[in-house]
RNA sequence: GGAAGGUUAGCUCAGUUGGGAGAGCAUCUGCCUUACAAGCAGAGGGUCACAGGUUCGAGCCCUGUACUUUCCACCA
């Protein structure tokens, strides 16, 4: 007896239980045999200490499917699984907890002390989010996890870092960057989010020294000016040019600074005066460059106001000493007004902290020679980009980004391998640690600043083959084959990781780079803790299955678009999933004889009509799958396999097959060989969306892989395809369709049955389909004739003939009639239309022969309706 | 300021080289038809934002307009 499954699908009772079983069989490693192809994906690298989210549940989702359909073609698939340390987000965490469990900073617990505390929470929760990734059903190849500050990768982080330092491309500097007052951190410009805020520009009157004259300065920063350092006028701005080389008195501080001329100042814009501050503006900073100004830096890395320059402000938040100063500034009479405005104010992607620009000592990667492969590569098209459009995003990023800020002030990180000797002052940049200085012998300290984490996610491809050594991997895998990911993070990462790439690999790091959109609430919104809108993919999995949400992640989705999640979306995948349940059952308690018959395909003389059309139907289902997935258009293959599924064997071959399944005493075998075959191909087909549900049913199938994981993707067979068998079958389902519709629209129940009389050319296809008609048409008896002469009948006119079905008691003649007559017209119309089209000389000149021969197939089957509507009528009188 | 996308059925969205528009959900009608009511069978519903152009033919290509979303830049 066969194992039968279960009544109800109840995906929590087999995916754990499956997934578990794939891990132990190992078939997530990729196979050895060195003549299959190579096909390889690194992770984007969940942060370590994150949650799985719908973003996540997404990217894993697309990833999953590629990787599955790969191996299922026969190529030797890698999947690398890994976590990224995630420097700041980590950081703030720990940072968190210590101050609400312990009331302590980690300043008192010191580097080292702190650094082991992040270890621990690593270590508690890195595994939370592998193991949510395996909730999905994920296949990736575990034994080779990575995570970017383990010992390889770091590494590859110094390799890289020294490489770039010795060749000139990473230098330490003096320089304006974005600074985060929360995290005490400096940050890249990528880091940086500009949001729309409500402001005001302040207009303030600068005196000019020993004069009655002054210059009056808009700012939307009035608390900056503790810094400026000078006033700049277009140098051909004729209201100011006596000005220029005038000293000016700043009012408060008492300061004398100048007024130089500059081309930066937009004469038509505020006042057309603009205070200077170089150490608080990166524009200014320019400014004060070329006019060898001085950088007074009157704020401190907490964005209060500094002792030295600061004056009775010393020690106010930014804010705080904003409001002092405008105050002072209207009580001695240098405020001139106040005009309210809206500006956009950068903020800190982790925390949105207001950033501030100001003056530092930082680390930064020159990008201009960078920059140039990186271009390159994907504007000949070696790196792809799917959608395409994604690529000038790129590029255009790509040609206009400045040096890259690397150095963070936090812990958790790559520390930076720049030692520095207190005695001679050298600083030596290492692979190694060193504590002696290579120069004097002098003790040496290594520099405390780490390394953005984006520079070790930048080298994922590569280090996670095993680079710097020369791994089998690495000869193998890279380049990779794909890259998935959202295009909010093209600048963040695949940007970095291709310039990386080059850099070090002189080869890109994958060819296609596919990108897909966020997942959003069913109202659109962007999901968010703060909105309180996200939906967690794991009550979801618990609810309805992973395949369920995996289905409703792939499919209606198309490559770059955003999409919503809703409830009814899950819904209907999970009714999908019941439904390809039902049939399986339906097969399954059908089947009683041994596997290996089944697995036989019948010969075709064996076969019927209907076996024909439904192995025709799968044979253009594999080819289309296939191609859409090559394609990218992941969406479209899947609905592809829901409608055939659905649609084309559920609810036509299955209710065909049903006629020969429950034929007394003689079930045909050959309709359960094709049954098996088809069903066994959808879940193949199936398989890389919703992994678990195909697995559990294929189990329960006659089969002949030990996991459907590891059986081969359908493919088009040209020995399968039975054009006319097809076309046969498609002439009664025309029919069926057309029966149906005349009975519910007269309301006859389908339990009222009726003799079917037929008039048509396809008198052996209608013979042969007679059961069927019997079936699905609710008819007691089909009945070829020459011509049906009695006018008790409802007359449906078809292109593959005349039904008439006798049901005198419940039709109105009138209303047949009507009805006939406007279908004439009707038909009528199409014909001329398509006549019209065939007699335009431009058509049938230029037109493909393709689309002529449907045209004229199409006037075939309305000449035919034609004909079998006026036989109709004449019946009716 | 620059760039990219969107505008298709009541709602959410597909529509891959141009050949007379589809799905899911919702709505209406009828069905417990021996896998499935999470279902079956029917039905209704669209000048594909607007205006031009190219073409034998445009939802699709070109130009412009309107509305809308996002990204980049950041004139203090």
């Amino acid at each position: 007896m066969r194992k039968e499954l279960a009544k109800n699908y109840a995906p929590r009772e087999f995916e754990d239980r499956i997934y578990k079983n794939w891990c132990d069989k190992g078939y997530f490693a990729p196979d050895k045999d060195k003549k299959k192809p190579a096909f390889s994906i690194v992770i984007p690298p969940p942060n370590v200490t994150g949650q799985l989210h719908m973003g996540h549940a997404l990217d894993e989702t697309l990833q999953d499917i590629l990787v599955r359909t790969k191996r299922m073609q026969g190529y030797s698939t890698l999947w690398v699984p890994g976590t990224d340390h995630a420097g700041i987000a980590t950081q703030i965490k720990v940072e968190e907890s210590l101050r609400v469990n312990e009331g302590l900073t980690r300043y008192d617990l010191g580097r080292e002390k702190f650094l082991e505390r992040v270890w621990d929470w690593k270590n508690q929760y890195g595994s939370r989010i592998i193991n949510q990734l395996k909730k999905l059903g994920s296949s990736c190849d575990w034994s080779r996890e990575r995570f970017t500050m383990d010992e390889g990768c770091s590494k590859a982080v110094r390799e890289v870092f020294v490489n770039l330092y010795n060749k000139g491309l990473i230098y330490r500097g003096y320089r304006i960057i974005n600074w985060c007052p929360r995290c005490l951190t400096a940050l890249s410009d990528a880091e940086v989010e500009y949001t729309e805020q409500p402001g005001a520009f302040w207009h303030v009157r600068y005196p000019v020294k020993d004069s009655d004259e002054f210059v009056t300065i808009a700012t939307t920063r009035p608390e900056t000016m503790l810094g400026d350092t000078a006033v700049a006028v277009h140098p051909e701005d004729e209201r100011y040019t006596h000005l220029v080389g005038k000293t000016l008195i700043l009012p408060l501080v008492n300061r004398e600074i100048p007024v130089i001329a500059d081309e930066y100042v937009e004469r038509d814009f505020g006042t057309g005066c603009v205070k200077i501050t170089p150490a608080h503006d990166p524009n200014d900073f320019e400014v004060g460059k070329r006019h060898d100004l001085p950088v007074i830096k009157m704020m401190n890395d907490d964005a209060t106001i500094g002792e030295e320059f600061g004056g009775k402000y010393a020690g106010m938040d930014r804010y705080e000493a904003r409001r002092a100063l405008v105050a002072d500034l209207e009580a001695e009479g240098y405020l001139v007004k106040i005009e309210p405005c809206a500006h956009n104010v950068g903020t800190c992607y982790r925390c949105k902290t207001t950033v501030e620009p100001l003056t530092s000592d930082q680390w930064f990667v020159k990008m201009e020679p960078l920059a140039k492969p990186a271009l390159e590569v994907v504007k000949s098209g070696e790196v792809k980009f799917e959608p395409e459009r994604f690529s000038k995003t790129y590029i255009n990023w790509m040609e206009n980004c400045h040096d890259w800020c690397i150095s963070r002030q936090l812990w958790w990180g790559h520390r930076i391998p720049a030692f520095y000797c207190d005695e001679c002052g050298h600083m030596e940049v290492s692979k190694d640690d060193i504590t002696k200085c290579p120069k004097c012998g002098g003790a040496v300290r290594q520099e405390e600043d780490v390394l953005d984490t984006w520079f070790s996610s930048a080298l994922w491809p590569f280090s996670t083959l095993g680079w710097p050594e020369k791994t089998e991997d690495l000869a193998r895998y890279y380049p990779t084959s794909v890259l998935v990911t959202g295009y909010d993070i093209i600048f963040f990462w695949v940007a970095r990781m291709i310039f990386s790439a080059m850099e070090h690999m002189g080869e890109k790091p994958f060819s296609t780079v596919f990108i897909h959109g966020l997942v959003r609430d069913a109202q659109g919104r962007k999901m968010s803790k703060s909105l309180g809108n996200g939906i967690d993919p794991l009550k979801v999995i618990e609810e309805y299955g992973a395949d369920a949400l995996r289905f409703a992640l792939a499919t209606g989705n198309a490559p770059g678009n955003d999409m919503r999640f809703s409830d009814e979306k899950i819904e209907s995948a999970r009714n999908f999933a019941n439904k390809l349940w039902n049939a399986s059952r339906f097969v399954l308690m059908n089947l009683t004889e041994e596997d290996d018959e089944l697995l036989t395909l019948p010969s075709e003389e064996d076969m019927s009509l209907e076996d024909k059309w439904i192995l025709t139907k799968f044979n253009s289902l594999a080819k289309t799958v296939n191609d859409n997935v090559a394609s990218y258009e992941i969406g479209v293959a899947l609905s592809e396999i829901y409608s055939f599924t659905w649609d084309t064997f559920c609810d036509w071959y299955i209710e065909m097959a049903k006629s020969r399944i429950f034929e007394s005493g003689a079930p045909s075998l050959t309709a359960k060989r094709v049954l098996v075959y088809v069903l066994s191909g959808i879940l193949k087909l199936l398989h890389p969306y919703m992994p678990f549900i195909t697995e559990e049913i294929y189990q329960a199938l006659p089969h002949s892989d030990e996991s459907i994981m590891i059986s081969a993707y359908p493919t088009y067979r040209e020995e399968l395809c039975f054009g006319e068998a097809a076309e046969d079958v498609e002439r009664i389902i025309t029919a069926i369709t057309a029966i149906r519709a005349r009975r519910a629209e007269m309301n006859v129940p389908p339990s009222k049955k009726a003799k079917l009389y037929v008039v048509t050319k396809y008198e052996d296809t209608f013979r042969r389909a007679s059961k069927i008609l019997e079936k699905l048409a609710s008819a007691s008896e089909v009945i070829l004739t020459e011509g049906y002469e009695k006018d008790d009948a409802v007359a449906i006119a078809t292109d593959a003939g005349s039904l008439y079905i006798p049901l005198a008691d419940v039709i109105d003649f009138e209303k047949e009639r009507a009805r006939l007559t406007a279908e004439q017209k009707k038909n009528e119309g199409e014909i001329e239309r398509i006549e019209r089209k065939l007699a335009n000389e431009g058509f049938v000149a230029k037109a493909p022969a393709q689309v002529i021969e449907g045209e004229r197939a199409k006037l075939r089957k309305y000449l035919e309706v034609r004909e079998a509507l006026a036989a109709s009528l004449a019946k009716l009188g």
